[in-house]
DNA sequence: CATTATAACGACACTCGTGTCGTTTTATCA
DNA sequence: TGATAAAACGACACGAGTGTCGTTATAATG
């Protein structure tokens, strides 16, 4: 179908890998799939799939960049918005615009999970892995840092520390609702504890 | 060494594969651990360590449980010595008798989280971290409710969700003591941020 | 000491996933 | 309408891990 071909159609048959693999890896979870699954999934054969990716880290991998970026654009554009305080700005970023815990959670979290988990030995991994916390952590922490500067938030905590408890506390949940039924994780009222939790640690008043 | 041997001498050969397999996990993680490497590290052939376990989910579940049952006389340990308050005793069952957070995380937290993660499509393996889920819930559930029935614990929350924000938060730090280097974690600093979250959603005055 | 039940052994066959590589197909351009 | 560069294909060889099974060694028993 395309030999010295545009590099639109590149372009699009990797997306098109990349949609199926996202899939496949949502459904299968990291480590059960296979390029295989793969390969079956996006209509493509084993060579065509190893010209773009040259194993499933690579695959893997680049499903995470592109939906680093996207995330990152998405906040991006919450923090360029006008808000009236940085605790609706935290809320925002926390649960999107419309500032309220839901109890849906990222498809692929649970194969990321695996993905970081399993590959905790792999020095590359873990570096990635640590790079991706430092970015979340920086996102929290600055909002948390210009909240107590302008007074709006306590400083009783540090705003650092504070960040990190807010994504373990995230973490868990994610971890939570990998591995237990739907309906026991409660994801919406343990968020609107964290909500409380925050509330009290920063003495918002709202 | 050893045909139509004592019991005694089958459960000492056991704790041996048992034990050895525990170092090896607790090495290597659960997935890139091989039966292999169990074998190598117990001092044991292939046949001998599968006439034990006739597998790794078989031989790792024994070690969950042999783990299970210790932690489990451990607290039922804890619960049953008199304490001066309700509260000291979630402290206790916490961060261990001496009631201090401190920088350690059990060695084989990974490796489980990688057993339950990587396992979750597997109804058997997740109905057992339900089940594991359950029991580590109702332990901090009741000494709440119990707090809260005598009357040293605000009733502002529900025992049972503010039980579940603390296992969530809890695995969030084992998630991330897994993913992240030593320092990074800060394991000592954000557990004790979970102490001053509890005294604030309690109201407890210490 | 002979017998016996079985613990322990280790070679083997099998499965599964991987990555490669020579071949085929087909857009592009002269 | 060739010529050609490279995209796409799929057969293949390889390695790793598994579980089995026939054999061997040995502790218990009489």
């Amino acid at each position: 179908m395309s030999p010295k071909v545009s590099q639109e159609h590149l372009k699009q048959r990797r997306a098109k890998i990349l949609a199926a693999a996202t899939e496949v890896f949502t459904e299968q979870g990291y480590e059960r799939t296979t390029m295989k699954h793969v390969m079956e999934a996006a209509g493509v054969s084993r060579g065509g799939l190893y010209h773009y990716f040259s194993n499933k880290e690579d695959l893997y991998e680049a499903i995470l960049e592109d939906n680093l970026l996207r995330e990152h654009t998405s906040t991006q554009n919450i923090l360029e918005k006008k808000v009236d305080s940085y605790w609706e700005l935290l809320l925002k970023v926390l649960f999107g615009e419309e500032m309220n815990p839901n109890d849906e959670m990222d498809a692929l979290a649970p194969s990321n999970l695996e993905f970081f988990i399993t590959g905790r030995q792999d020095e590359r991994r873990r570096a990635y892995g640590q790079k991706r916390y430092q970015l979340g952590l920086k996102i929290y922490r600055d909002i948390l840092q210009a909240g107590q500067d302008k007074g709006e938030f306590s400083k009783k905590y540090k705003s650092d520390i504070l960040a990190r408890t807010i994504i373990a506390f995230i973490d868990g949940l994610a971890l939570e609702d990998a591995i237990l039924p739907k309906e026991e994780v409660k994801l919406k009222e343990q968020s609107i504890m964290l909500i409380d939790y925050l509330k009290m640690a920063l003495e918002v008043k709202v």
